[in-house]
DNA sequence: ACGCATATTTAGCACGTCCTAAAAATCGAA
DNA sequence: TTCGATTTTTAGGACGTGCTAAATATGCGT
């Protein structure tokens, strides 16, 4: 059985294009040309003739005009792409003293050119993190994750309700370092103080202290009630 | 003054080509379109275009049919890469293990996607080395090296002679593995014993413990006389 | 000084990835 | 159901990097 990868039998786009149908699939069901093209921030154009190639490959099934699956190959070599940002992402901040908010570029380009050996090494050196700094999963070296339960957000939250910081997105390093400076990271405990009416600021007890926040920023971080 | 490097300012083809002038040069004076072409495996026909692109960037000069020399841009280029190889393969084997005859094709494809700001956190954590884990000095941030002295290699001992081992070549795994397990590394003492005759058999005394190496081998280990 | 071996360059082509502009298919609303 | 807006695809082109085959320059040995 085959689970290893020899470095470079997919181009750093081809991985690219893969990882981002992935999470448009976990999200929303089939991928539109459109979006593609916005997640990877090219023209929709360029994206028509990559999928074809895709598809000659085996990775995808394209329906014309109707958008995009993952073969099980596919998905394969975008979760093996996704193992090995997240876990670069754990290891620059538990063993170099990366700040939170400069880990995703960083692993943007590390992802396409570490092999599975430095992966699986770094991994074991940090302990074999179930998730990233960000609190997403990270994919087995076999390509398997666990994606857990639909997860709410602060936004959704009824004042006086009670959680637990599980994710937070992080595709924006602004944001994240902003989240890092309130405390809103992966374990930390908030209460839903009041919410102001008319999208207005949350108030919020993050691990004890006192902060508002606006519904914008709320929704991107994902929670788990815990009573 | 700009020293850092905005990641992706060139190439990666680019990069390696500027490093194989480098070393080229560093040897042999002018390179020439058949030396680099076959440092990088490739036609030479091909490096002809490319020579012209980079010397239209300002990287190198060349005289037709005459060869390639490097500027000073070229060769801030190539040694800030060479820089990010050695601290990449230094990391590699003191921070997670690796066995010295692996680190240079892992370091070979990291060097073009790792940040200033990343080697420099690698080479902090492992107490800043000066040279590679093959005795290859580490250029500075800013494009600095010192190459040190001309070095001799074991081929050249006479016969009762005393050495230290001073750095090796490391373009080849299969040899480099040899050495280590003969324990020809940087920092071992060695005696040549005697020398058999018709590019016969090198006697030698590693750290006290025999061993007989061909002249050929015996030519990639660099060494220092110490009296 | 000449001719030949060798080194180098040019010519023409391929492939992957991107682009813009134009054509075509789809979908929703009147 | 038909039209207009939106989405997607096609057409045609650019760029970087590689290839082979053919042309050309260099330099050495006689």
């Amino acid at each position: 059985m085959m689970t290893g990868r020899a470095t470079g039998d997919y181009t750093a786009p081809v991985e690219d294009y893969l990882k981002v149908i992935y999470e448009i699939e976990r999200r929303g069901g089939a991928a539109g040309t459109n979006d593609i093209a916005q997640q990877l921030s090219i023209a929709p154009a360029s994206v028509s003739g990559m999928v074809r190639r895709l598809a000659d490959q085996g990775l995808l099934e394209h329906e014309r005009y109707r958008g995009v699956r993952l073969t099980d190959a596919g998905r394969r070599v975008a979760l093996l792409t996704i193992r090995r940002h997240r876990v670069i992402e754990a290891y620059l901040t538990h063993a170099l003293g990366y700040p939170w908010d400069r880990v995703h570029d960083e692993a943007e380009r590390l992802e396409h050119a570490a092999s599975d050996e430095l992966i699986d090494r770094m991994a074991a050196a940090i302990g074999e993190p179930a998730t990233d700094p960000h609190g997403a999963p990270i994919p087995t070296r076999w390509g398997e994750i666990d994606e857990g339960p639909h997860l709410g957000t602060i936004a959704e939250l009824a004042p006086g309700q009670r959680c637990r910081v599980v994710r937070v997105s992080d595709d924006d390093a602004r944001r994240l370092r902003y989240l890092g400076e309130v405390g809103l990271i992966p374990g930390a405990e908030v209460v839903l103080v009041s919410r102001a009416p008319f999208g207005g600021p949350l108030a919020l007890l993050v691990d004890g202290v006192e902060h508002a926040i606006g519904p914008a920023l709320a929704s991107h971080v994902m929670i788990e009630t815990s009573g």
